[in-house]
DNA sequence: CCCTGATTCGC
DNA sequence: GCGAATCAGG
């Protein structure tokens, strides 16, 4: 694979737009993150600073995980739900398969890219989880590994415990299902069949 | 352990 | 110019 106008362009165009060199490797295919890198070095556009203003910004690395306005092979960025509280969350009231939801970013970005909208708009709250179910979650909020932010991955809870606004706030962080946001238990709840009451006739 | 970008250096 | 290996860090 050679560095042509066009896949110069995406990887210009994807740099701009704040994607990660992995991801911009993948959209390209055929290089590694590290070609990617390399070659946005050689271009001079490591950072995106404007010259003249010695601004000292030391601190600003929100790492955004934007969703690409267009291209959207593999959908990375997760919507965060917020459960009030650990007591009775219920973040995603799903029926289909709420593979990867609204790519509801927190994009602090000099640029618009992410329209930004409301975190957590429908929460109808119209569902009965299984006691069963929250027993179990109670339980697993005991052994969760209280992750931060910085700690998770795709293959750990996001399950959020606590209070965000205290710092008794963490992350579930236990293993979760492959392609899931949730650990097993987790899953249960935030993904509930959405029909409790079966309509007996129609 | 997952990930990020930065740098080096043989090709 | 290229990019794997390595480094430094969250």
């Amino acid at each position: 694979m050679s560095w042509t106008d066009e896949r110069v362009e995406t990887l210009k165009r994807m740099w701009a737009e704040g994607q990660s060199a992995s991801q911009i490797a993948k959209e390209l295919g055929g290089v590694t993150r590290n070609a990617v890198i390399g070659k946005v070095h050689r271009l001079g556009l490591s950072n995106r600073n404007e010259d003249g203003a010695a601004d000292p910004a030391p601190e600003a690395k929100p790492e955004p995980k934007a969703a690409a306005p267009k291209p959207a092979p593999e959908p990375k960025a997760e919507p965060k739900p917020a459960p009030a509280a650990a007591a009775a969350p219920q973040p995603a009231p799903a029926e289909p398969e709420p593979a990867t939801p609204a790519p509801a970013a927190n994009n602090f970005n000099r640029r618009p890219i992410v329209p930004a909208g409301q975190p957590l708009p429908p929460q109808p709250s119209a569902n009965e989880i299984s006691p069963e179910a929250l027993a179990n979650v109670r339980e697993v909020e005991k052994k969760a590994r209280k992750l931060s932010l910085m700690d998770l991955t795709e293959r750990t809870c996001k399950w959020p415990i606590g209070d965000p606004a205290t710092d008794k706030f963490w992350f579930c962080g236990l293993p979760s299902a492959p392609g899931k946001p949730y650990c097993e238990a987790h899953v249960g709840v935030a993904f509930q069949p959405m029909s409790s009451r079966r309509d007996r006739r129609r």
